[in-house]
DNA sequence: TCGAGATGATTGCATATGTAATTATATGGG
DNA sequence: CCCATATAATTACATATGCAATCATCTCGA
């Protein structure tokens, strides 16, 4: 579909820039860490026994591999994530989250999911947001594929 | 509306830097400059004059101030933008766009308007694009306030 | 009109990122 | 079985970013 004029395409950067900024403040203000952390966090508490092996968790956060070992340095030294190697293959690291990791999680929700309702959701209703996230999913599908 | 598992901003953050990502990469095999220097000269082109105020620029797409003082440098070392004092305010810096800045804009164009055609409107139909961009419009309007 | 405080832009410093090696292990063809 | 090649993860280096000063100019009220 050409639709040069008429595309989601650059409000859909604009808003996700203006809300991530708006969402990183409060995280700081908070005390908290940055989204990237929670990010990680979470797809780690969403996978079997909360590992994944590094590239998957790059992939499924969509952050490169050497980004990755970096970001799990830090949530490492943070307490947040431990590593182990992976007995299947031995060339492996296994991200594992830890009970600290959790709670943090956990904290940075009461202040993200709040953020996610009254800066994004509440602008939108439950059907557009039905449509929304049909189409992003689809556009998510083809771009994996 | 309080949506935590249905919201779309998940699905939105992903798509946009799986979008990103496939972006960056044809630019950079086209041997293009980065997305953000396209943000920036289209942001000025649109201005009357092609010319714009830094902190106004650096409002405009989302880029922190000291931020765009240094992207306006390299697109100046690049010569597609040059720099002006503001005469009605002293302390103001003017970025205005060169003819190759202008140049330089169509050209990405030629990559990253196929690129969104490909990668995001073609997974959506017009009535749903429209949708979106009514959503996104409301965001980025709620968000600037 | 003068000075205190605000505002526009830049800069310094610590930290984060992208890209191309590098290291270690696995795998498949001869 | 062994070597060439592929893959997983990390690291090295150059570059980009965020944040807190800094510098210049403006504005407003005593």
């Amino acid at each position: 579909m050409a639709r040069a004029k008429t595309s989601a395409w650059p409000p859909l950067l604009t808003a996700r820039a203006l809300v991530i900024e708006a969402i990183e403040q409060r995280l700081a203000e908070a005390g908290l860490p940055e989204l990237a952390w929670y990010d990680v966090l979470w797809t780690l508490e969403q996978a079997p026994s909360g590992r994944l092996r590094m590239h998957e968790l790059a992939a499924a956060t969509v952050i490169t591999r050497s980004n990755m070992t970096r970001l799990v340095d830090r949530l490492e030294a943070a307490g947040l994530v431990t590593r182990a190697r992976d007995a299947e293959d031995r060339r492996g690291a296994l991200a594992l989250l830890t009970s600290a990791g959790r709670d943090m999680r956990a904290r940075m929700w009461k202040v993200y999911g709040p953020a996610i309702a009254q800066l994004f959701d509440a602008h939108v209703s439950e059907k557009e947001s039905a449509t929304l996230r049909a189409c992003l999913l689809r556009i998510i599908e083809a771009a994996r594929a």
